[in-house]
DNA sequence: GATGAATGAGTCTTCATTCAT
DNA sequence: TATGAATGAAGACTCATTCAT
């Protein structure tokens, strides 16, 4: 699991130097960390403030020096997690000269790296979770995250039909279908598995070469 | 949508306005009825037990006559309406002399007839969403409902790899794999997809159809 | 312990014959009986009627067929209760010839039986607990309980001062001393006694063979 | 009657009208202050927190700042106050070379100046209201408070015999047999007293004299 | 800015009381 | 009469939010 971020407690580690020189800038990152672990954990309205507070080493006051009301705080964390990983997702597959068959590959892989194996993964969770309370949000989450990671899977699958690798197919289709397995165990492995008995699914990688060869084989001109 | 249920609100239709009816048996029921509706719309935390009560055409106090409390509530919102909800699939699949390829068919048509189209689908989004605060109702959720399900699913498909009708393939990675879009699309019916504007997703019969042919030429014993 | 009353279980041991026959007439005294014993034991406000109703062997509807509410019940606990008791104590005085010395020792020993020993003596406890919400019951217990069993005990005293049997003592305040040791020692076995080890306390005939030796010394001509 | 305590309702009067007074030190002694009274007065059942709140010139919130519930109030208001009242009076007994007979009298007058007198001492008919509810309470009255103050009043008798001052007494048995006038009518004057019509009670001042010259007598040598 | 004491609206839960059966 | 399901007012407790320091 590449995610290496510092755990809301790690806020008291601060280098020696210039404890309080960087505070105000780094509070509201600090802010959404301890949120986003909580809320995702608990749930929106489970999740006191107090706590959330707590784990990023401040005052419940403070934390309203920053954010209006809980609600614009859990807005701030879905927002503002989302999108710096859906750019960092992006930058990770910006097009080569590869086979389009690789850049399935390594769609799948880098999503998995760059999103699925992260905490921020948990946001699909936590979004789902609280569509009925905040259909803005969920508007949000699909036109800014859902789309925009189709449509790059989905490109990626049109060029290969039009270069001829891979047979035609009903792209629009296929996408969430493809889509969907990461997608869930994404979420599972926040929701469901952390409550099973160890080892309950298969190894990730399995998950995914599996994955992908199925959908190559189902893209693939032979017969 | 199949789910011929009578909607909570209906509660108030029929006698016109008389407080004070005496329905033992039929309480609990229309009780979970609205308690399923609520929580899977706003979720746990965020549902009221007097809207429940409300909804069930009944007063707060009532509520407690047979739940002891939310908690309980809860737990009988889960269990009450998934053992009947798994045993009524179980019933739809019961084995044919059909090939499997046709047993795959009809799984998946049947799953999403009598699971998936269901209301009772948003209680995955509900245990979801919740298993962080009930790891309980995690637990029974993936031994009794998810397992259960992707075990009939892996019946098949080994039976017709056994049969020589599908090559062989790695089952304990598939089934989760096949699963998924039907899962996901399931809990975002119930999540994401009443936020967005409307033919947002594919239609559920194009969406399912594409699915099976994938599904059917990974499994094809053709090169 | 001479109190034999009917625990309120028995009422369920009723003979066989004539079940519901003798009922109506009965079930005052099963409800009040199960009353004293709850009141006494939890206090008046956290003694739910429910639970009066179950002890006596009746639905919580019924109890309200004798009783109008609550506090008409609290009111009739202490009062049918304590009625007979001091008559029955009463009875038990019955002047004598006896020697003014051999009545004290009679009126400590026979109040202690048919009242201190007796869990009807738990209703002083009640009574000096709630006394602050229903002062009505206060000044009843006061004017009919307190005052006519002082006066027993006061004319005993004067007589035998009166008779030279007693040297002069003040009789008004003599009484409420003579008589804490007892009333205080009931009260205290409805209360904190249970609480605390066995043996906790002196035997009671200890206890009230020294107390009548002390006011016999108190009231002895001797010098 | 010397305790010298400001009144629950005169925390209004000092800064007149100003809420959101930050006064994290005072805030407990003003809420066990106005919880002592109303406990006692109306028994712990009936006794809301918000009246408590209100008395102590708070908001029902800020009660919970500093106690976590219900009970732990009740036992914060047992033990706060009957700590320092064991202390005081025990500071108050420190012996001295007077003869014992007077070191009795000081006892009890010092004794009812210090403890019943006191609006604490309405705690023991609170506790022993409630010791059904809340044995450990029971206990801890019994062991913390009763046994102390009886184990001094003992020790004074002991050391007259001692001393050939007082006669040979049974000591066990006489030292509740003093405590009780005293106790009861400290509990009596916080339950039923306060319900009757004035002067119904004999003066303190007559009750102890009495008292204490009847054990005196008691304790004395001559025949 | 930062704090955390204080607030009070909001919820769960209980239980005295009512009433259809 | 007797029952016990149903009611709803009341009360314990929580927590988002405010504000004096």
């Amino acid at each position: 699991m590449p995610s290496a971020r510092s755990s809301p407690a790690s806020a008291q580690q601060f280098p020696a130097e210039r404890r309080w020189a960087r505070r105000k800038d780094a509070r509201p990152g600090e802010l959404l960390d301890a949120a986003l672990d909580l809320f995702v954990d608990r749930g929106f309205a489970a999740t006191r403030l107090e706590d959330v507070a707590r784990h990023a080493g401040v005052s419940k006051g403070t934390l309203y020096l920053y954010y209006a009301n809980k609600q614009e705080l859990l807005e701030a964390v879905v927002r503002a997690n989302l999108i710096p990983l859906i750019d960092a997702f992006a930058g990770e597959i910006r097009a080569s000269g590869a086979p389009c068959a690789e850049q399935l590959r390594l769609f799948f892989a880098k999503w998995w790296d760059t999103v699925g194996a992260t905490r921020y993964a948990g946001i699909a969770k936590l979004v789902v979770a609280e569509s009925g309370n905040f259909p803005e949000l969920a508007r949000f989450f699909q036109q800014e995250v859902i789309l925009p990671v189709m449509g790059v899977l989905g490109s990626i699958v049109r060029r290969g039909i039009a270069l001829g690798e891979f047979r035609e197919v009903d792209v629009e289709a296929s996408v969430p279908l493809w889509m969907s397995p990461l997608v869930l165990r994404a979420i599972w492995e926040h929701s469901i598995t952390p409550c099973c008995p160890p080892d309950f699914d298969i190894p990730i990688e399995r998950f995914l070469q599996t994955h992908l060869s199925y959908v190559l084989r189902t893209l693939s001109r032979e017969p």
